[in-house]
DNA sequence: CTAATATGAATGAAGG
DNA sequence: CCTTCATTCATATTAG
């Protein structure tokens, strides 16, 4: 009693292994999402492991699902933001340009956007739940940012063609 | 219109590079991956410009290219060796575990899954002017080279789970 | 049934 | 080498 793409159509022509592709369950949403604006937009591996042993319990999912899940989301969140971002800038831009009266400040910067998210970065502290909800392992979660490294460079040109 | 090439889109507004990236020919796909699988994992520099030199008669590409190319591939290889590791591991140890009745739930998924491609390991400094096929003299005409190739990209099969 | 949209997955390009 | 960002492809879902 599921969907699954299995049926589509009969195109069983040929080996067309058809990459059947992993379809999040609401609970799971919603733990990710949870998850996502608690301030952990980008897990590190361990983390993301632990991500997904929590929504197993769901249904299968698996690390790698978890992974894209976290990049297409904050790639989609940024892009979203820079669209509006460009739009309201043209807006102002165009109001600018065609009518150049006083309007000295425009402090149209973050409103009470009671939309899904507009508050990217990091820092819903404990206001809510912070911690998902689901706790089994008591780790300190803590945003490791910054990663030390450094290898000989090898440079190439940046002269590439593409046709 | 169109979609390959892509060859500078009419700046839409002002000055946009917009930097197109490299989309790879089929035919270079195919030269890559059968160096690649020849066992070239890491071309030298010098290796990487004839390599380019080789593309270039089927579409524009430079250096930095094929450098990007070959790394990332040696990446997504190593990604998926050891996805496919840990799966059997899991496996393995699920099989083991039979004796208690409990297991620790440890599927070890791992990143981009999925895909048999086996016999890698040795890279390090490729030994260069690999006798990958043919010698492409500077004739530039359509060589026949995909006659025989092996295993092209037909990976397509990866499991999640998706109930 | 076809078109538009949402979203998971793949890959080129950089950075550290 | 590793991780991350941006773009693109493919498919599931929904609207028309």
């Amino acid at each position: 009693m599921d969907q699954e793409g299995a049926s589509h159509s009969p195109s069983s022509t040929s080996t067309e292994p058809v990459r059947a592709r992993w379809s999040p369950k609401p609970e799971q949403i919603l733990i990710l999402e949870s998850i996502f604006n608690s301030g952990t937009v980008n897990p590190p591996k361990d983390e993301t492991v632990r991500i997904r042993k929590m929504l197993e319990k769901f249904g299968a999912v698996g690390d790698a699902n978890v992974f894209y899940w976290f990049q297409n989301r904050r790639s989609r969140s940024r892009r979203r933001q820079r669209q509006l971002q460009a739009a309201t800038a043209a807006a102002v831009t165009s109001i600018g340009a065609e009518d150049h009266q006083h309007m000295t400040a425009m402090s149209m910067h973050q409103y009470p956007c009671s939309n899904s998210e507009i508050g990217l970065g990091f820092g819903s502290y404990s206001n809510s739940s912070a911690s998902y909800f689901l706790n089994g392992s008591s780790s300190s979660q803590v945003p490791s940012f910054f990663l030390g490294l450094s290898s000989p460079s090898g440079e190439y040109e940046s002269n590439n063609g593409m046709e």
